[in-house]
DNA sequence: TGGCTCACG
DNA sequence: ACGTACGTGAGCCAT
């Protein structure tokens, strides 16, 4: 079977221009576009395994279209230099993929697929249409996809007619109706002025064409009417340019778009000449073309020194008096997610141009004492990738890594919080250090991993311990230059080794409880089950969001409320409507809470336990939140059910580990709220603080302007919702939908709200400006958050931006004084001998296990230390509580 | 593997 | 006119 790709040349381009960051080859070429259309290519490829592939650009300069209308594309930019010059760089590099390009005077590249997507309907051909432009989608067909770009290039939108109807419902074809009412500015189509696409739409659904809708302008409305009758022409006109010509005189054949692959050697010398390493990585061409596989290598050929048995007694003793500077890197891999059950290779020592590999059965042999008493010296300074998890890893192992003095992961982490990419490979690409291969190169993935043979691993590990090495000395100076040092120094890196404590000592759970607490769940469910059945009067999978849409929207005939891309929607929101349509739908949300406490909750949770110790051990990641909090996994102890009484049952199973302790919980009180109070200065919302006075009320009090007895549960709940909004960066629409109102009347609280924080106010708009001047926010303790949408032309990703910039300095100092408070705990229980341990964090909230004798003092030391950690205008407050259990701590 | 749903702060 | 509240992780279903 067939299956052809069509690409939109200057779409795709343009789009991978702006999509991606500026880059340019050491000769100053700029290859950015040149570098997004090659990655998007390849995904292409590798999904799609197509047989026949074709780009097509935009020729010439007269388009056909200009016949009649001057203007067309008129308004448009003139394409940046910049971009213009890699179209003739792009063209070669499809070259040597052997991928074929079309151009025709006179015709745009759109009216080239258009053309090809006609020969593919004639042929019923499956076909893969791959455009940033809308207009495409009135080529779509029962043969013809089209693809969107969307956010960047990454990601395609398929779209096939059935999905283009369930978004506009529309057909194919309708698109250039809606585009001949609506127009499109960046193609200078004129259209209806006044009507966008919801209108178009609306106009579309009742009358279908364009020129439907001029024939019965009698049913429009006013103004409307009015302006549709007066731009009948323009609307005829942008119909017409919307349209795609799908009679271009081709004088190619199917067969001349075949793709047959592409010589490895080719490929490899063009990245080379483009410098795109890491994707020579990426299809392993290191040993291809002209260069053979020299440029892949270190700059500097690493010398190997592999440490295999105890005849290698002298080789250990350079390697340890070699490591005695700082001027080293360390790497230890540890292969598995779960740094807990991490299974540890090798440690690899790099320093000058030699490296040292230890194979981790030597590393656990008598020999290897010296280095071993190294690793675990606190004053022998160690520089290394994502400590964090090597300590774990190691310690399981009875081998204690200590003295730790930059982690290049972390210190990656904290230079840009978003990235989600932090592998030693990445770093270097963006560091522009000679690449690491990938680990997928090396190991495989998946069922195919397989460690390779020594020979390979050793140069691996080797490899990777130079790059920490090279990469501590950038960052080093990129955390100074940034005012990160203390963050990074007497933060987060002591942080990282009381975490590592933490999740080492793990918390009991009482299986036994879990159990019970499952079986009673058991029977709820079945009576749940069987009376939903009985309902429905069918037996379906109540689990399934399409079974359950069917049964509620078809079968029950109940009123649909939102769709999702797959179908009907079903969450709980759309259920609460729901529930005073029938009676099924109550149970169906009782079965949901019951369904997700019994496999989340007590069957994940079982699975967590060690039958060794009874403990759950968590592992908290300190690189993955993008406003620094932490978060938790395997299992995630973070969101462990509190707010319903029969999901808190849970916490009962978390006991003390030692008979006769107790467990103690203290979390802040309105610690976001609190900060916002200090950094906007607002003199009203400290007020409240400095008097410690409920703030719900208070902020219902000051903006429905009443006393305090005046205040009903309806009008603080109002106000909650408020406070949580600023915090949120708020909106009058996500205010709506949270308090059930209408935009106008949430717009108002706003309004009313900013009347009387004008310090909050004066915030929201200063943080904004401070994010567009600067490209970033940042915390009261410097953490940063760059920004890069802050000044997007899109509606939608500049709101976004805006309201994270907002939100990430209040949420990211209050992540910054919890860790500050841990790490003093920290300190506070060793300086004083205290046997009291620190177990789990839950973002305010920090809780312990303490021994009878040290509950009194516990229940002082943890608040006090709390709300000590940080100086800020308004006191800082933290509640404390303590039971034989977690529940009974509240 | 991605989408949906839902648990937490 | 645009379509949203901020930040996470896990289980299950459908593909």
């Amino acid at each position: 079977m067939d299956k052809w790709i069509l690409i939109d040349g200057n779409s795709i381009a343009n789009r991978a221009f702006y999509a991606m960051p500026p880059l340019t080859n050491s000769a100053g070429l700029h290859t950015n576009a040149v570098f997004g259309f090659t990655t998007m290519l390849l995904k292409l490829l590798e999904d799609e395994k197509p047989t026949h592939v074709l780009v097509a650009f935009d020729a010439g300069k007269v388009v056909f279209r200009h016949e009649g209308y001057t203007e067309y594309k008129g308004g448009r930019a003139k394409t940046p230099s910049e971009l213009s010059e890699q179209f003739p760089v792009m063209k070669d590099l499809l070259k040597a993929f052997g991928i074929s390009q079309f151009e025709l005077s006179g015709y745009e590249a759109d009216d080239i697929i258009g053309t090809l997507t006609r020969l593919a309907d004639e042929q019923k051909v499956e076909t893969l249409v791959v455009t940033g432009d809308k207009d495409m989608l009135q080529l779509a067909s029962d043969n013809v996809t089209i693809a969107i770009t969307r956010k960047g290039i990454s990601e395609v939108e398929h779209y096939s007619p059935a999905a283009i109807e369930e978004k506009y419902g529309l057909k194919p074809m309708q698109i250039i109706d809606l585009k001949g009412l609506m127009g499109d500015a960046s193609d200078n189509i004129p259209g209806i002025p006044g009507v966008g696409e919801k209108t178009a739409l609306k106009m579309l659904h009742e009358f279908g064409t364009v020129e439907e809708v001029l024939a019965n302008t009698d049913s429009l409305k006013g103004k409307m009417k009015e302006k549709v009758e007066t731009h009948k022409d323009d609307a005829i006109m942008s119909k017409k340019l919307a349209t795609i010509f799908r009679e271009v005189p081709l004088e190619h054949s199917a067969e001349d778009i075949r793709y047959e692959g592409y010589q490895p050697a080719t490929l490899a010398d063009a990245f080379r000449k483009l410098e795109f390493k890491s994707l020579i990585e990426r299809l392993d061409l290191n040993g291809a073309g002209a260069e053979g596989g020299e440029s892949a290598a270190p700059a500097v050929e690493l010398n190997i020194v592999v440490i295999e048995s105890d005849n290698d007694g002298e080789a250990l003793k350079d390697m340890l008096s070699a490591l005695q500077g700082t001027e080293h890197g360390l790497y230890v891999e540890a292969i598995g997610e779960n740094p807990h059950q991490a299974e540890v290779l090798g440690l690899a020592a790099a320093v000058g141009d030699k490296a040292y590999v230890v194979p981790v059965s030597v590393l656990q042999q008598p020999f290897a004492a010296e280095l071993r008493k190294w690793l675990e010296d606190a004053d022998k300074p160690k520089n290394g990738f994502d400590t964090h998890k090597t300590e774990l890893a190691l310690g399981w192992r009875g081998i204690e890594w200590r003295g730790v003095a930059f982690d290049v992961q972390l210190a990656a982490y904290l230079l840009d919080p978003t990235d989600t990419n932090l592998t030693l490979n990445a770093l270097c690409d963006r560091y522009g250090q000679s690449s690491v291969p990938h680990d997928e190169a090396v190991y495989g993935k998946g069922a195919k991993f397989k460690v390779p043979d020594n020979e390979t691993l050793y140069r691996h590990l080797s490899v990777k311990a130079d790059a920490v090495r090279k990469l501590t000395v950038l960052m080093r100076a990129d955390l100074e230059k940034r005012g990160m040092n203390e963050l990074y120094y007497e933060l987060e890196q002591p942080l990282s080794v009381v975490l590592a404590g933490m999740e080492r000592q793990g918390i009991k759970v009482e299986k036994a409880e879990l159990e019970r607490l499952g079986s009673e769940l058991e029977s709820k469910l079945s009576a749940a089950v069987s009376e939903i059945y009985r309902l429905a009067e069918m037996e379906f999978n109540i689990g399934s969001p399409k079974q359950l849409g069917e049964v509620l929207f078809e079968k029950l005939g109940l009123p649909a409320q939102k769709k999702t891309k797959t179908g009907y929607s079903t969450d709980a929101e759309v259920l609460e409507k729901l529930a005073p349509y029938h009676e099924i739908v109550p149970l169906i949300l009782h079965y949901r809470t019951l369904s997700k406490l019994q496999s989340t909750y007590i069957e994940g949770l079982l699975k967590e336990v060690r039958p060794e110790t009874g403990k759950i051990h968590t592992y908290y990641r300190q690189t993955i939140a993008a406003t620094g909090r932490l978060s938790s996994q395997f299992p995630n102890l973070q969101n462990i059910p509190i707010r319903l009484e029969e999901g808190r049952q849970i916490r009962k199973a978390f006991v003390p580990s030692e008979p006769g302790w107790y467990i103690l919980a203290a979390d802040y009180s309105q610690i976001e709220l609190r900060v916002l109070a200090h950094i906007s200065g607002d003199e009203r919302l400290k007020e409240a603080f400095i008097h410690d006075m409920d703030i719900h009320t208070k902020t219902a009090m000051d903006v429905f302007g009443v006393s305090a007895d005046q205040v009903d549960s309806n009008m603080r709940r109002s106000a909650k919702a408020v406070n949580f909004g600023i915090v949120y960066g708020i909106s009058d629409f996500g205010l709506s939908q949270n308090l059930n109102i209408t935009r106008k009347e949430a717009a108002k609280f706003i309004e009313q709200y900013f009347e009387v924080f004008q310090g909050v106010r004066k915030y929201m708009d200063d943080i904004v400006m401070q994010a567009r001047r600067d490209g970033f926010v940042t915390t009261l303790l410097e953490r940063r958050r760059y920004l890069p949408d802050i000044k997007a032309s899109n509606f939608n990703l500049r709101s976004f931006a805006e309201r994270t910039a907002m939100n990430t300095p209040i949420q990211g100092t209050a992540a910054d004084i919890i860790k500050l408070a841990m790490v003093r705990m920290d300190e506070t229980l060793r300086e004083r001998g205290l046997k009291s341990r620190m177990l789990l964090q839950v973002h305010d909230e920090l809780v312990f296990e303490v021994p009878e004798e040290e509950l009194e003092l516990m229940k002082e030391l943890v608040p006090s230390t709390m709300a000590g950690a940080l100086k800020l205008d308004v006191p800082l407050k933290a509640d404390v509580n303590y039971g034989v259990n977690w529940y009974e701590a509240k």
